[in-house]
DNA sequence: GCGACAG
DNA sequence: ATCTTGTCGC
């Protein structure tokens, strides 16, 4: 398990945080479909935190697209870098998700995050500032809808709707598992929406959530567990 | 001004 | 996210 500390020139305020978010937005490719849902690999993160300690961990989980089986795992912890804002989530989780993803040694292919992309109040969530800077395709698989508003997908399996604000489509509501409450698929970087929900039915043959994010949650509790008794250096 | 609000 | 017992179901 890597250790991390947070960036010097990390913000500090919340005005700073969504001032990068304004800057990096423009470096977001939406024009690129991604890599073929099915092959190559596909990574999950996820993080954890102890707030009374202020640690954080993060996990990264690779897996064979086609098979879902696991093909490399990686952890690192690290302190809180920032409180939780809604919309500026990534702040955040993203220094101990990119250590995490640093030392795999595996390409990480598509990631696949525990959050949104697009779908977000300035169009630019953590799977879009994760995608911005590894480079990486990523897309953004929520629990939530957050303030969006969707009208209910068929029963099926694969039904969706649209996720939108106003007349603007961010997302979509996506039913993973006959009769369950949908997730909520958004667009991070160089992956195109169709694909981003293709990506999430793949990762969803037996629960409502992504096989990697289901890896990546159960592995850095685990990662977060053995921290907290351990302790970080210095 | 008040409430809502990814994780 | 996290705090938390039991409970229903495969």
């Amino acid at each position: 398990m890597r250790t991390v500390s947070i960036p010097g020139d990390w913000p500090t305020t919340e005005a700073q945080a969504r001032t990068i978010q304004d800057e990096l937005r423009s470096r977001v490719v939406l024009d690129e479909p991604g890599p073929a849902p099915g092959t190559g690999h596909v990574t999950g993160v996820d993080v954890a935190y102890d707030d009374e300690r202020d640690l954080v961990a993060a996990a990264a989980v690779v897996l064979d697209a086609a098979t879902l089986e696991v093909v490399e795992e990686a952890t690192a912890v690290g302190r809180v870098s920032f409180p939780y804002v809604p919309g500026l989530l990534a702040f955040r989780e993203i220094p101990t998700v990119l250590a995490a993803l640093d030392s795999l040694r595996a390409d990480p292919g598509t990631v696949v995050c525990d959050g949104y992309g697009r779908a977000h109040p300035r169009r630019f969530g953590l799977a879009s500032h994760l995608g911005v800077l590894t480079g990486l395709p990523s897309i953004g698989v929520a629990k939530n809808p957050f303030t969006f508003s969707y009208e209910e997908p068929g029963t099926p399996r694969g039904s969706f709707s649209p996720l939108v604000e106003g007349d603007e489509e961010v997302g979509r509501a996506l039913r993973t598992q006959d009769g369950v409450k949908p997730v909520f698929v958004s667009v991070g970087h160089r992956v195109s929406l169709d694909n981003a929900c293709a990506h999430t039915l793949r990762l969803t043959p037996r629960y409502r959530l992504p096989e990697s994010t289901r890896r990546a949650d159960a592995l850095c509790r685990r990662a977060l567990r053995e921290a907290t008794v351990r302790g970080l250096p210095e």
